[in-house]
DNA sequence: CATACATTCAATTAATCACTTGATTGATAT
DNA sequence: ATATCAATCAAGTGATTAATTGAATGTATG
């Protein structure tokens, strides 16, 4: 009646599971989302030693979530496939649909009841085209430098408020981060939306 | 920089990845996604002890994956929706993907490198119409009972041997259990196929 | 009301995990 | 070769986890 074969592969799928199972690997992974990098940036990014880093990585690896490569003297680290994207993904939908603590959470960060729905990516290229949109760029700068979307301004949450009097109370302002799993946007959306600012977030 | 919200969400995603993270969790969802079940069943059928089967099932519930309802002096526990299921089942294609341990397994299972391609649901509905197919339900018998596809015969692992005899060496003989996470309908292959039949999984 | 039953709680043990510290490896530059 | 830098390893600590056992809870039935 038991199969041996059969714990095995479900350990191996738990392998994975266990390596989605601490905040500090989720935040390296989604860092790893945004390109490549060497196990030191990753380690200030995350704000982990780097011999925890390190470790963390390893972890990762062992469950093939992200290969390494060898730089010079220097390690590189990236995510082994964007199915690994998929899955993280996928964790945040049975998040949001099943735990009544993330919804309170984001409530909080959307500042109340009134969160607007957020930008379609379709959406936002129209406005842009027509003219009758800021987009702001909420990453830090370093990651902005390496790629963002044409026209958006590089504004991190510490530099909101004093950027804020430049802005047009009218115009409409759409503000972006990392993805999913980054909440700077959410935040920004709300700091703006105090202020009274048409501010919303990127899908 | 650092955002106690953030880590907070990070948290409530890690749980429920440390949620799938242990084998017997895994296989109790496995029962689960077959229909809801109560604690003394699943114990039964998980193989393990009654107090440590509902511990697993409560960590479980305290993840969102799975929601319980008293009827009478059981507790019937099933799964709060389907998404989990896709979760699990990207969890598998992942594991495929990234962990050679895995396709070393399955790969074993099959009885080595002449593994046949599953037959689609669609096909096997084609070649059930022509009458040109055997089909087996590999499971054991109280799920068969509940519910299995038309015309199938109900042959568990150890009884194979036995009713082996009486198959037809020429017909198609198609196998399916529970789903992906369930093995039997491999190793019912692998034996059929040493045995001279054309045998196949269902996908 | 008392009893039997299914499930959960509480306390324990052994194992595993995250993080820290300090030493070690591998690759480059002087 | 030696020095230097990035990354990893190794050992130790405190916290968390899975599994076991036995007691306690809640629900139905006589």
């Amino acid at each position: 009646m038991s199969s041996s074969p059969k714990i095995a592969l479900l350990e191996e799928y738990a392998l994975i599971a266990r390596a989605l199972s601490a905040p500090a690997r989720l935040t390296i992974l989604e860092q790893l989302a945004q390109g490549e990098r060497g196990v030191e940036a990753l380690a200030g990014k995350v704000d982990l030693t780097v011999a925890n880093c390190s470790q963390h990585l390893q972890h990762l690896r062992r469950a093939g979530l992200v290969t390494s490569r060898r730089d010079g003297k220097a390690v590189i680290y990236c995510l082994t496939d964007a199915k690994t994207l998929a899955l993280m993904d996928m964790l945040r939908v049975v998040a949001e649909r099943n735990l009544a603590q993330v919804e309170n959470i984001l409530r909080g960060l959307s500042g109340g009841e009134d969160a607007p729905e957020p930008v379609s990516r379709k959406e936002l290229a129209l406005r842009l085209a027509a003219g009758t949109v800021t987009i702001l760029d909420v990453r830090p700068a370093d990651e902005y430098a390496t790629g963002h979307i044409p026209g958006a301004i590089n504004v991190t949450l510490d530099q909101l408020d004093n950027v804020l009097p430049t802005f047009d109370l009218e115009s409409e302002i759409v503000a972006y981060c990392r993805g999913p799993y980054c909440i700077y946007a959410h935040q920004a959306v709300a700091t703006l939306r105090r202020q009274g600012f048409h501010a919303r977030r990127l899908e």
